[in-house]
DNA sequence: CAGAATCCGGGCCGATACTG
DNA sequence: CAGTATCGGCCCGGATTCTG
């Protein structure tokens, strides 16, 4: 029972590693959202401001899978208005590298990449 | 002109870099790919039997998309019955490291992450 | 401010059938 | 062997509207 909420994909069902981790961070915005809680502990407007073309509902969906997985935590202020933050969890620092190393990786071929992408398009 | 045949997400358009790896091997089997071609070339018929429940049709559109990216190459040897092999470009050399840390990650956190959410579902 | 609810189009992905 | 073609379900994800 507790029909599943979120429409962000679940299973770790499958014994393949990989497959897992992506399945949590390598949808849309999951990653990114790391990436930015990686300076420290963050409200949700934040979030929804310097995360490039988010929506206020897929913003909401990834947190909220993320905080399933046990990626970051949700902390609620009692002001008035409402203040809510969001940190990652202490898991999270041992992908931090990893990630920004892809980051770099996808930064320096950048120009590889699209010319790849280029001639490919252009022989078929 | 030369309208897209791939069914798999394309776009570099955004300028977030991560964002951009995670569009090209974000999705549910061109990771797995990457990999197993980490070991040297292997066949379609190789790589469809080693990776687990990938449908004939996600696997051909994966290896395209990734040869599209330049990440790998296809050879046909001219051969009856046809022999076709794929292999990573010096490319993927770069992100096997960071992609087995994630694989590492996933591995060592996964009875942290299924027991996160159990106790998350629990409590909503 | 920080969401939840709903509608809805498009694309991911699997199943199946056919081909050089 | 190594694909292609087609159909269809389901879910991702944006737009919009409503709430404490």
């Amino acid at each position: 029972m507790s029909r599943r909420h979120t429409e962000v994909t679940d299973q770790v069902t499958d014994d393949c590693p990989l497959r897992d981790v992506l399945a949590v961070i390598g949808d849309k915005w999951s990653a990114q959202v790391l990436v930015r809680l990686g300076d420290g502990p963050r409200r949700f407007s934040e979030l929804e401001r310097s995360i490039e073309g988010v929506s206020r509902r897929m913003l909401t969906l990834s947190l909220r899978n993320l905080e399933r997985n046990g990626l970051i935590t949700r902390t609620v202020h009692p002001d008035a208005p409402p203040r809510v933050e969001y940190a990652t969890t202490p898991l999270v620092e041992e992908i931090r590298g990893p990630l920004e190393a892809l980051a770099d990786w996808a930064a320096r071929h950048r120009a590889t990449i699209t010319e790849a992408r280029r001639e490919y398009d252009l022989a078929h």
